[in-house]
Formats: structure tokens, sequence, C-alpha cells
RNA sequence: GGGCCAGUGGUGGAAUCGGUAUACACGAGGGACUUAAAAUCCCUUGGUCUUUGACCGUGCGGGUUCAAGUCCCGCCUGGCCCACCA
């Protein structure tokens, strides 16, 4: 027999796999047979592929065959994510144009892939960088456009100087460029946006949907950010002016003794007359500026200014406050302000120690009261009985609380006094507070009857008597024994055993007329009126609803993720699909909004009460007047009623309708100018309409009202913008023909299509409707249009120079912009920027499904029977990017009605860094990097694949060992030499035992990615085999089998030599025989005291006694029975005897 | 500063429910084959000692248990992530 020489089968199986195609896609797939794997979209890199890459491809190769061996029918693809900045930069060097290095590159990538003989269905080969893919690209940020969810806003962003491009945060690591390390800038510019805020909290629902890594899914709740609390407004002193704030703690507003807003805030510029000291603030302004990021990260020292001749009113106490600029409020999240609470808040604390502000404390903290989430243990630990008298010990873990006021340097007295005062306004008869400031800890403890109050450096225990409060060591404490986890049942216990002990909320009530102490660890509020008593949590409801109440603030829930720029200043990307006229005249936040109710609706019902309401502080006059007779509707009422509820000057006014008064609506604008129409479930002239409300609506009246009597072209010349909203189900407007009605008659149109809103009723949940607001408040843009879908793609041109100027190359190509103003008019351009190659990767998981459609981004049925992603494997560095724009992307696409799931991927797993043979991150800089190609060469592409998948569990992170490649050759090579002693009359009965067991661990350890363990496994079994003189083909046959997925070539040769004729990898995977699992005889260990003295060989279904006895006659165990009988012998089927003496 | 995860031979790593700690592989030592080397095969390989046995061993200190790498408490060390998010 020949010598196991992978280059020789390797390259010909590849061309045999190829050629019979074995590996192509399934068309016969249901949603129940398929299985679809996807490894992350790589950068075809100049430096190829490195053994990450491989770890992923062979990683998902092997599962991908062993689903495919157990019946699945597999979807496994590959693809390049071409666009981005290392070509581009090489381009830059070198001029050599982008296409061409990804051409190269990209070829040699795949190249190299393939010589690790995956399985993958090459038709389906995509690059992000072919029109054919950014055509689709494009079509996403028109629908984004088209939903509202893409917008132009001129911001400061992060600014790489270097790259000359704009960065998202998560590109900036450590305020430095993640490419080049070059110090990250603020600049304004203007730039698109996608309004992935508006998904914040489905982004983080949802994730309880799906099979994610836990640490995983807290990341990306963590980046996600939510957080609930309540947005609130303060007067500003002789002025009409608000300072809006957001903060999670409303009930401490009374304790708010001074605000802060963030140096860029708009406020401060407008107030440039009244600040008295207005060089100090400007200075410390422009010093913000310069500041950047990683400074103010490292600079945790805290800055600001005052101010001065600026008060602001605190709505809770009405005192004049003052108000500061400092830079750890942060401009970009909340409102950009903050109300100042330095008793609880840390920062606030710290803040106003330096620039002695007032604090005032108004919520104490006491030990005690159980919150449903707490462990009980940490909490009760330290409650002793001792003489029927309950102890309590402080430990340091029993709470962490700062003593408000930091009162360490003011003096014992102080501190006796404030605690003091704490029991004294609460009511309690005993007050414990621990203070944690710095290394050194407290205990503070006061009993307001007994007038006793100490401090307690360490673990002690405290008895309360009647007369007395007494300290006792440790040592002198009886412990009483229950179980720690059983909360209430340790109360009884303990509350049986001294009457002076109450659980907390019978407490809370005894405290009150004097019983003995309490035991409470929420904090309840004090000094704040009206919320006095209330803990924490109480005590922020009350307030929201006072607020509420006054109009002052409303509840918010406010998220960290920020919108998503998707503008970059680069040329090697897609281009964005708009056309600009920097010219045009633009809107600004409207003056009013005319609400016009439905067929039998009113003011009243639905959504309008709301919308009033949500309008009612922001600026926006909102009136929806009441139609006459609703249920009878007459044109020429309902349209006299409207132009009543009209303003004489109407250019900065929204109209929005709902149903038929839509129709009133467009009546309306035919005569007045409007910023925009806003229609909801808008009834139209159609024909489709007529038959759709056929069965429930009196028709005449419907013709009547719903008539071809509006002059459409008047309308549009008076719109700013027409957005449209439908539901896919709802039960009167038929969605297709309304969407064409308007697109038909309508230059500047956007049609939302929405799924579940029925007719936009309170039935199906739209009493509240935070798109419609939305649109209400963003004014259109005349100075941009989205261009039409039979337009795309827009082509990358090729007349462009690379060098960057801090413009977008495009700006200077001729071609990019000809015939552009023959078709959109004089002033036009297409926007220069391109998309961030993010949006390239957040849906390309679909296009795999459907390649080569150029009618959609996938054909539906494609996408039903294919998606979501069964596995996923991927960096965890793009936990919040990638992942959590794809997830966006799918829940947009579900919205809009074009898939029926929102969750991409069911199951995602990060492969583990692999590090270099010194155990340091391979680079060049150290000369420890691997090639896997390398590898591949000397070893061969089983042995490569093997080895990496065999150098520990595919999440950790593990160094490259070379022994280690070359133990894994060994291995294949003795699999080959096996292939000797196959016989078929071979009595295979001996190993059948270790056969079937191998193939079970085998299977079970392949389906959950327990890679290293299966192959462990099978090395045991080769190494049985090799001490055998023959083996049965059915046996090898097996092991050639399960070692298919992990070694596809080697294990094809020997099939073939075995005299198959079709390939190992259609086979079925092996079904283990249960009955051989299991041995006759086994090895029962026989422990003594817990030590092992000896084993004894039994019958497998041994009993009980006859174990127990024939343990009990060992002579080993004889010999340390001493004699002595047993007290104890404990019997564990399969396992073990264990004595004890 | 906060959060999460981990710590097992010389090395990478195994170890269902708590049930023989160190599977498998590397490395090392010894042997066989060979003129020699490579390759291959065989044996040994956690430590200590009074070595035909026993004791100690899964970062450290406690605890629960007949029995702990595994469960509980406290600590130490390392890694990863987040980092003024009100």
């Amino acid at each position: 027999m020949n010598k196991y020489n992978p280059k020789e089968i390797e390259p010909k199986w590849q061309k045999k796999w190829e050629e019979s195609g074995i590996y192509k896609t399934p068309e016969n797939a249901t949603k129940d047979s398929k299985m679809y794997i996807l490894p992350q979209l790589p950068y075809p890199s100049g430096s190829g592929l490195h053994v990450g890459h491989a770890e992923v491809y062979t990683a998902c190769d092997i599962y991908a065959r062993y689903q495919r061996m157990v019946g699945k029918d597999v979807l496994q693809v590959f693809g390049l994510d071409s666009f981005g900045l290392p070509a581009e930069n090489y381009a830059i060097k070198t001029n050599v144009h982008p296409a061409q290095t990804i051409d190269e590159t990209g070829a040699h990538f795949v190249e190299q892939v393939k010589s690790l003989g995956v399985s993958v269905d090459w038709d389906r080969f995509v690059r992000s960088s072919d029109p054919g893919y950014y055509k689709w690209t494009q079509w996403f940020f028109l629908l984004m456009y088209e939903r509202g969810l893409a917008y132009r806003k001129k911001q400061a962003v992060n600014w790489c100087e270097s790259c000359k491009t704009v960065l998202a945060n998560e590109q900036v690591v450590n305020g430095n460029c993640e490419r080049c390390d070059t110090q990250v800038l603020q600049k304004e510019m203007d730039q698109w946006y996608l309004r992935i805020t508006d998904y914040a909290d489905r982004l983080d629902y949802d994730l309880d949907k799906v099979d994610w890594s836990e640490e995983t899914v807290k990341r990306q709740r963590d980046w996600i950010g939510r957080s609930q609390g309540a947005q609130l407004s303060f007067d500003v002193a002789g002025s009409d002016e608000k300072i809006e704030v957001f903060t999670t703690r409303p009930d401490t507003l009374f304790g708010a003794t001074y605000m802060v807003l963030a140096p860029e805030h708009g406020l401060v510029q407008s107030w440039k007359d009244k600040i008295e000291n207005w060089d100090e603030v400007e200075a410390y302004i422009v010093a913000t500026q310069k500041k950047s990021e990683l400074d103010r990260q490292i600079d945790q020292e805290k800055t600001g200014v005052e101010l001065k001749g600026i008060k602001a009113i605190n709505p809770a106490n009405g005192k004049e406050i003052p108000v500061w600029i400092a830079d750890y409020v942060l401009a970009t999240y909340g409102t950009g302000a903050i109300m100042a609470v330095p008793a609880h808040d840390e920062r606030d604390f710290a803040f106003a120690k330096k620039f002695a502000l007032p604090i005032e404390h108004v919520v104490a903290e006491l030990v005690g009261e159980r919150k449903d989430d707490f462990h009980p243990r940490r909490s009760v630990r330290g409650i002793c009985i001792r003489d029927g008298k309950v102890l309590l010990e402080f430990d340091t873990k029993m709470q962490e609380y700062v003593l408000p006021g930091g009162g360490i340097e003011d003096g014992e007295d102080i501190k006796a006094a404030l605690v003091r005062e704490l029991a004294e306004e609460c009511g309690y008869s005993a007050v414990v507070v621990q203070e944690n400031l710095g290394s050194i800890e407290h205990n503070y403890f006061h009993h307001k009857r007994l007038n006793d109050w100490r401090v307690l450096e360490s673990a002690y225990y405290i008895e309360i008597d009647t007369n007395q409060v007494i300290e006792r060591p440790q040592e002198e404490v009886e412990k009483v024994e229950f179980d720690w986890y059983d909360f209430d049942e340790a109360i009884h216990l303990l509350s049986e055993k001294s009457p002076t002990f109450f659980r907390s909320k019978v407490f809370l009530e005894r405290a009150k007329t004097g019983q003995e102490f309490c035991y409470v660890d929420a904090g309840v509020a004090i000094h704040s009126d009206f919320l006095d008593g209330l803990t924490t949590e109480q005590a922020k409801e009350k307030m929201i609803q006072w607020l509420e109440e006054k109009g002052i603030g409303k509840r918010k829930t406010q998220y960290k993720l920020r919108d998503w720029s998707v503008s970059r200043q680069r040329f090697w990307g897609a281009p964005i699909p708009m056309v600009i006229a920097e010219d045009q005249k633009s809107f600004t936040l409207p003056t009013h909004t005319v609400n016009l109710h439905a067929w039998g609706s009113g003011s009243q019902a639905q959504y309008h009460p709301w919308i009033d309401n949500m309008l009612e502080n922001t600026g926006v006059v909102s009136v929806t007047p009441e139609l006459p007779d609703t249920e009878n509707p007459q044109f020429g009422d309902w349209l006299e009623a409207a132009i009543q509820a009209l303003t004489e000057e109407t250019s900065q006014t929204v109209v929005t309708g709902r149903s038929l008064g839509c129709w009133t609506a467009l009546k309306l604008a035919e005569d007045h100018e409007f910023q925009k129409l806003i229609l909801v479930a808008p009834t139209t002239p159609i024909d489709a309409w007529y038959k759709k409300v056929e069965d429930k609506l009196n028709m005449s009246l419907a013709k009547a009202f719903v008539a071809d009597n509006v002059d459409l072209k008047k309308v549009s010349k008076n719109v700013g913008e027409i957005v449209v909203f439908l539901s896919l189900d709802d039960p009167y407007i038929p969605v297709e023909e309304t969407k064409a009605y308007f697109e038909e008659h309508f230059d500047r149109v956007r049609v939302i299509v929405q799924r579940g809103a029925g007719h936009f009723d309170d039935e199906h949940g739209y009493a509240t409707f935070p798109a419609l607001l939305h649109e209400i408040v963003t004014p259109p843009y005349l100075n941009i249009r989205s261009l039409d879908v039979d337009d795309l793609p827009v082509i990358l041109p090729n007349d462009v120079d690379f060098k960057p100027t801090g413009q977008s190359p495009l700006t200077y190509s001729e071609s990019f912009q000809s015939g552009v103003e023959e078709k959109y008019g004089k002033g036009w351009k297409r926007e220069v920027d391109t998309l961030d190659t993010f949006m390239c990767s957040s849906w390309y998981f679909f296009r795999y499904l459907d390649p080569h459609n150029d009618k959609a981004f996938a054909s539906p049925e494609a996408l039903k029977t294919w998606m979501p992603v069964d596995f996923y494997l991927g960096g965890a560095e793009h936990v919040n990017g990638h992942l959590l724009y794809s997830r966006f992307f799918t829940k947009v696409l579900f919205d809009a009605g074009y898939i029926d799931f929102d969750e991409p991927f069911i199951t995602n797993r990060h492969q583990g860094l692999i590090l270099g043979e010194d155990n340091r991150k391979m680079s060049k800089r150290w000369g420890n990097v691997i090639n896997p190609t390398d590898v591949v060469n000397e070893y061969g592409a089983d042995t490569c694949r093997t080895y990496e998948m065999f150098m520990g569990p595919l999440e950790d992170t593990k160094p490259w060992n070379t022994g280690g490649v070359k133990g894994v050759q060994r291995f294949l090579e003795k699999v080959w030499k096996l292939s000797e002693k196959v016989s078929n009359g071979a009595d295979g009965s001996k190993m059948d035992g270790l056969v079937h067991k191998t193939l079970k661990k085998v299977g079970d350890d392949t389906a959950t990615l327990q890679f290293n363990t299966a192959i462990a496994k099978m090395m045991e079994l080769v190494n049985a085999f090799g001490k055998e003189d023959a083996i049965s083909q059915q046996h090898f046959e097996m092991l050639l089998k399960m070692l298919a997925p992990y070694a596809p070539h080697i294990t094809e040769e020997l099939w073939e030599q075995l005299g198959h004729n079709d390939s190992i990898t259609t086979q079925p995977w092996p079904v283990y025989d249960e009955s051989k699992l299991v041995d006759d005889m086994i090895t029962l260990v026989v422990q003594v005291n817990g030590k092992v003295r000896a084993n004894m060989e039994v019958s497998a279904d041994i009993d009980e006694e006859t174990a127990k006895a024939s343990a009990l006659e060992l002579p080993a165990v004889q010999k340390w029975l001493e004699g002595k009988e047993p007290k104890k012998v404990i019997f564990v089927k399969g396992k073990l005897v264990s004595v004890v003496v």
C-alpha cells in the first residue's frame, strides 16, 4: 500500500467534489430539513488567510458535514467583505485601483479557503463590492429612508485626521482610531444616520429569543444601555427658558442642589449676553474641545465653571440653584444636562466637594428590607441568637453605602449627629449605616429609645436588650443553624426564638411604635415633603406621577445606544443613492399640526389625545378638530371644519389624517401650503378600496366622500412631503394598490408599510404611535431626494483621485455626476459620500439565499425556506457592531413585511483567539505568525483542520503548537495504515463495545461543537485498533464515517480504496447500538473513609447487597477496617462502594 | 473604578448528577530497529518518602458531604469587556 500522501489525494478530491457538485445546496430543502451554517464574512486582506480564519471555516465545515450526514439539507456559503479602507489606503500609496487589489487578494483568499477542503456551495459566492451586490445595499438604504429611519444631520463626529474619515464610536479605541491609532478629533459635519435608536427596546428585549452566549447577550445589553427614569424641566429664573434633564432617580429631586450642562449644550451659547463670567466660560468650552476623549476618560478629576448670572429653579421646592458647565456631563447622552444630587450620586458628590456646593440628603439608607432579587445569605448573614436575643453581625459586605456628606473629614461628632438624625427622620428605633470611603470602613449605629450611638470598626455583634445595647465579640455568640437559602424559614426560626426580631415589613410598622430595631435595606426618602417615608422605588413612582400632573416632566426610557452614522468620506464603498441640492429651502420644526380623525371616530378616540398630549410641551400647537356628523360624514362639512382649524399662515403646518380624514387632508392641501402631509391608512378613490370595503361601509356615502375631487398636482406642489402609513393587516385599506396610487401621483412621497397595525387603531395597540409623532416633528428635507429603486445601482466610477483631501474622492469624479442634472433638475448632485462597510455586512446572510436575483435582495421563497441562520460563527469583536446592526436590519425588514421572523441568527458562537507558539498574539512584530496555507502545504489540509480543532475548546483562547500538529499527522497516518489490517472476515466482536462507545461520544460531541474531545476519543479507538491483528471492515467504515467531517480527504480516499464508488460525505451518520454501550463486567471502586483502597471486577448488574458484601470481604478493605464494624456502607450503581468506619 | 470569566502535570487540555483527578496530544527520559540519523514501534513520565507500600496533590484559607476540580463562604492571581451613560 502507498504511503499517506495528502499532497496527492487532497487536490484529487477537491477537484472531484467541485466537478460532481456534491456540495451544491439541495433544491428541495424545507423549513424542517434545512440547516443554514454561516461563517463570518471576512475581509480579504493582503496578508491572506490566517489561522483564526481557518478555525472558523473548519469548524463550520465540520458542523456542516456532520449535519449533512445526519440528514439535513445544508446551506454552507462563503463570500468576501470586499469594500473598505485597506484596499483604498493601498490605492493611495500605490495608485493601484482598489477593485484590482481586491480581485487579486480576494482570489488568493478564496484559493486558500478552498485548499482547506470546505464543503461550500461556491455558486453562491458573493463580494460586497460587486454592483450586483451593492445595488441591494443601496436598496436597504432607500428602505430605511422611506421609513423615516435614515436622516441627514450636522453633528460633531469622530474624525481621524490620518484616515481622513469619520469613525463610528465602536471604531474609536481609547480615543484613537482603531486602524491607524491616530488620535480622534471632534468635527462638525453633515452625516447620514440610521435611526437604530428607534429599535433600541426591541433589540434589548428580543435578546431573550436567541441562543447566544450569556456574555454576548450581556455585552449587547450594556451597549444598548436601557435605563428608566424621567425627563423633566427646570425653569431658568427670570426667563421663559427651561433646562431639560433626564434622571433615573426622580425620587431625589428634592436633593438637586445645582445643575450641570455639557459645555457643548446649545443653551450656553444663547446665554452669552447674560453670563457674567463669559470669558471664563468660553475658555472652559474651548479647553474641553481640545481635550480628547482619552483625556476625558483618564483624567477623572472634576472640572467645571459656574454660569454666573444664570439660576435654575428646582421645581420640587422652588429653590434657586446654580447652573454649571462641566465636561463630566456628556452632550450626547440624555439631554446633555443633569440635575445634580450630590448626596446620592458619586460624581455629583465629587464635584460638589470640589466646588463647595451644597449637599442635601434626601434618602436614608438603612439596613434592610428584602428585595426580590437579593441574596438572603448576604443580608441575613450575621443575625444570631444568644440567650433568646437577636444579634446583628456587621460585616463589610453587609451593605455598601456612602455616608452622605463624607463626614470622615468632619469629625466623629458630626457623624454621630448624622446617624441620629437619620434615625430621627424616619421614625425608626434603630439605624445602622455603613460608611465606606476609600479603604476605611465604619458602621454607625444609633438606637433611638436608648439614645445609644456608636462606631463599630470591624465585625461585631450587637445585642439589643430592653435597657442597653451591648457589643459582643464573635466568640461569645452562639450561632443558630438554618438553611440560609430558605429566607422565610430563617425568619420564622429567628422570630420564634426572639420576639425582638421582625421581618422587615412587619418591622416597618412596629418600629414606629417603639419596637426594638429595624432591619431594612431599602433607601427611604427624607427631607422630601410628599415623598417622606416612601422607599426609593415608591418615591420614584410618586415623583413621576407628580411631575406628570404638574406638566413638568414625564416618564422616560433612555438608551446609551446612539444613532448609527453610516456615511464615509471615502471612495471604496457603496455610493449613497441620494441626490442633494444644497440651495433648496428647508424646513424647521413645524409650528402647528392639524389632525383629522376617521369616519365614526372623534378627537378623543384612537391616538388623537395622545398626539395632542405628546406635542404639548414641544412648541408645536396640536389641534384635533371634531369633524361633524362622524357617523354620516359629508365631504363639504368635514372640509369646512378642517379649514376652521387652520391658522392663517400654514406653510409651517403639518396635517395628519387617519383613514377617511386623509381625503379631507388632501383636499385641504389643494389650496394651502403645508410643510408635510401625514396620511395614516388613507382612503383613496380606487377600485381596490371600494372592493375591500363593500360589505363593511355604506358605499354610497363612501363613494360620495372619497371621489376624484382633488387636484393631486396642486397638492403635490403645495406640500413639502407626503408620508403614508399602511398596515399589511388593515381590514379596510388595500396595501399594494394604495401604495401604487401615491407613488404614481406624488413625487415626494414615502410609503411606510407596517405589520400588525390593523387600521392604526387602539385595538392593535396604536393608541400611541411613536412613528407618527416622529414624522410630525421631523421636517422634510427639500434639499434631498432619494433615487428610485429602478435607478440602482449607483455605480462607483473609475475616474477618481484617491488622494485624501478630507472631501470624499467622489467629489472630483466627473462621470459620477453626469446625467444627474438632466434627470433631477439644475443644482442637483449625487451624494458623494459612501456607505459604511458595516451596512454591506448587515444583510449579506440574506444574499446567499438567492445571490443572482436582480429583482430583490432575495426571493420570498428562499427567505422562507432558509432563514433564520441556524449556526453563525464569528468573532466576539463584532458583538456591538455587526451583530447589532444585522439584528436591526432584520427587524426593519420584518416590520416592512418582507420576512416573518425578526431575529437573524438563532445560534451564535465566537471562535477563540489563536496565539503564537510563544503565547503572544500572532504578529509580524513577534515573528510568531503561523500561515495556515503553509501548514496545509507541509502536513495537508486534513491535519491542519483536525489539529486546529484538537487544540482546545472552540471558544477558548489557545496557543499554537507545532508538535501538536505532528501528533495529529501521526494520528492520520495511523488511520491510513489501519486500512492494511482491514478484512471482511475479521471478527470484530471484541472491539464492538469500544467502537459503539466512540461513535456515541463523537456524535454527541460533534453536535455540540466539542470537537477536541471527539478527536481525542477517535485517537483512543485508533490506538486500540493498532494493537489488533485484524479489523472488521464494518468497524473501519464506522471510523471513517465519524472522522469524515474532520478529515474529509483521507476518509474519502480510504472509502474509495475499500471499493465504494460513492462519496463518504454523502453517507448517513452511523448509528450506535445502545446495547453495545453497556459492558458485562465493570470495575467497581471500593473506598474506605473516602479513599480508594481497592477495585473489583463484577458483573454490571450486580445488586447492592452482593456488592457491599463482596467489597467488605476484600483483603484490602479488611486491612483498613482493622477489625471494626463499618458504620455505613454506600453503594452507587455502576460506580463504587464506599465504606465508612 | 465597575462587571464577567478563568486558575488542573514541564505544555495544550480531559473529567455527565459531587463518585478511581490528570483521558487525548505535545515535550522529556529509556529501549528496539539502523553503520548512523530521521521515521517508526515499545516502556516510563504529578510530587515526596523509609519505594513490593504509604502520604500529599486541581491558585490559597475555611465549610458542607461517606465522597469536592465540581457545591457554599472568604481571599489571591490572571484574562476579557465596559469605563464620568446622570
